[in-house]
DNA sequence: AATTCGGGGAC
DNA sequence: GTCCCAGAATT
């Protein structure tokens, strides 16, 4: 009996898109698999993270490591450097403590199992269902934003999310095929991306145009409904930029957990209401005109950006002084970054 | 069950 | 500006 799957596999033999994680649906015909260092990398970058940001960030990381082992291997600040730019730096620290797990604990092989992949740091419930279907061929089930949307019209369902959650998985058990679970999984997620998208979705040219319940009413558009968000508010906060005479950079290492945990950054006063100002050192601070404005998952943020040119003696009592060589502003978070475009034209070292 | 984690692209 | 993205960890 002809599935729907088989529907959905069929679309995916010739519209599956390329990426550099990817093995095409003939290639894996002809038996092969991707890496699942690969596969594993590519599905912790691509968490909440579109497919056009990580590309760049997947062949860096995969060129600078190409091994589990190599990665396990690595400097933290390498790493945490490496991954400036991408956001939820969480993780990379778990990235970090996965590789180190599989190689200490797992003999440098990724598991193939569900329930194992799920006791590594990093991986929830939809990334061990993606690497062990994708990695390994496993029928398991992928959930992610693309298949939610997607079993919702599919089944009419208007219950909204999150509460919807477990409905939704049951409906995308229920078509997950025994073969190709794989490219399956991949399939679902390219119809929700490419065709089945969040607005205006091209119905019309869909693989599951017939089946679809939420078409045939009219509610596709409508579909997930989501409990409304609420809206954001705004902090404040100073960042003090300090350069010495001899071009370093006044730098601290943020700690472990927390926003922005284990980056890099400029050190500053506390994010709030009225944040008090508390200069990294004594120093004679000047107010740059222009402020550093960034937006957070959960708040707006508006810095003030104090510079200072300070003397070859001065011990600051927070941070420490990063040589102009050995500093690279991409190795800060993009707020970071902000603050430094800012300052770096008042501060040139000639 | 809610909140905390980034950043950018599409609209 | 809003919404969303191949979510996980914490509270």
């Amino acid at each position: 009996m002809r599935e729907l799957s088989d529907d959905l596999l069929d679309w995916y033999d010739v519209h599956a898109r390329t990426m550099p994680w990817r093995i095409s649906p003939a290639d894996r015909k002809a038996g092969n698999r991707p890496d699942p260092y690969f596969v594993w990398m590519s599905e912790i970058m691509l968490q909440q993270t579109t497919v056009a940001a990580v590309k760049d960030y997947f062949v860096k990381f995969t060129r600078i490591w190409p091994t589990v082992s190599d990665l396990a291997a690595a400097d933290d600040a390498d790493v945490m450097a490496a991954w400036a730019g991408l956001g939820y730096y969480a993780r990379a620290r778990n990235l970090l403590k996965c590789a180190r797990t599989v190689v200490a604990d797992h003999g440098g092989q990724f598991p193939a199992d569900h329930d194992i992949l799920l006791t590594l740091p990093g991986i929830g419930p939809y990334t061990a269902a993606a690497v062990s279907a994708i990695a390994f061929d496993l029928p398991e089930t992928v959930l992610d934003g693309n298949v939610e949307r997607v079993m919702a019209r599919l089944n009419d369902e208007h219950t909204p999310l999150p509460a919807a959650k477990p409905i939704l998985m049951d409906y995308a058990r229920s078509l997950t095929p025994q073969h190709r679970a794989g490219d399956y999984a991949q399939a679902v997620m390219d119809l929700g991306a490419t065709i089945c998208t969040p607005r205006n979705p091209a119905c019309g040219i869909c693989p599951w145009r017939t089946p679809c319940k939420a078409r045939i009413a009219g509610t596709a558009q409508a579909l997930p409904k989501k409990t409304p968000k609420k809206k954001i508010p705004t902090r404040k906060g100073i960042a003090y930029v300090a350069r010495r005479e001899d071009g370093a950079w006044l730098l601290e290492t943020r700690p472990e957990n927390g926003l922005l945990g284990g980056m890099l950054g400029w050190p500053g006063s506390e994010w709030g209401e009225s944040p008090d100002p508390d200069p990294p050192l004594a120093a004679d601070w000047t107010a740059l005109d222009a402020q550093a404005r960034h937006t957070f998952t959960h708040f707006h943020l508006h810095l003030e950006v104090l510079t200072a040119q300070v003397d070859r003696i001065v011990l600051p009592d927070r941070g420490q002084f990063i040589a102009h060589d050995d500093f690279s502003p991409s190795a800060l978070p993009t707020v970071m970054r902000k603050v430094f475009d800012l300052a770096a034209a008042t501060l040139r070292h000639d």
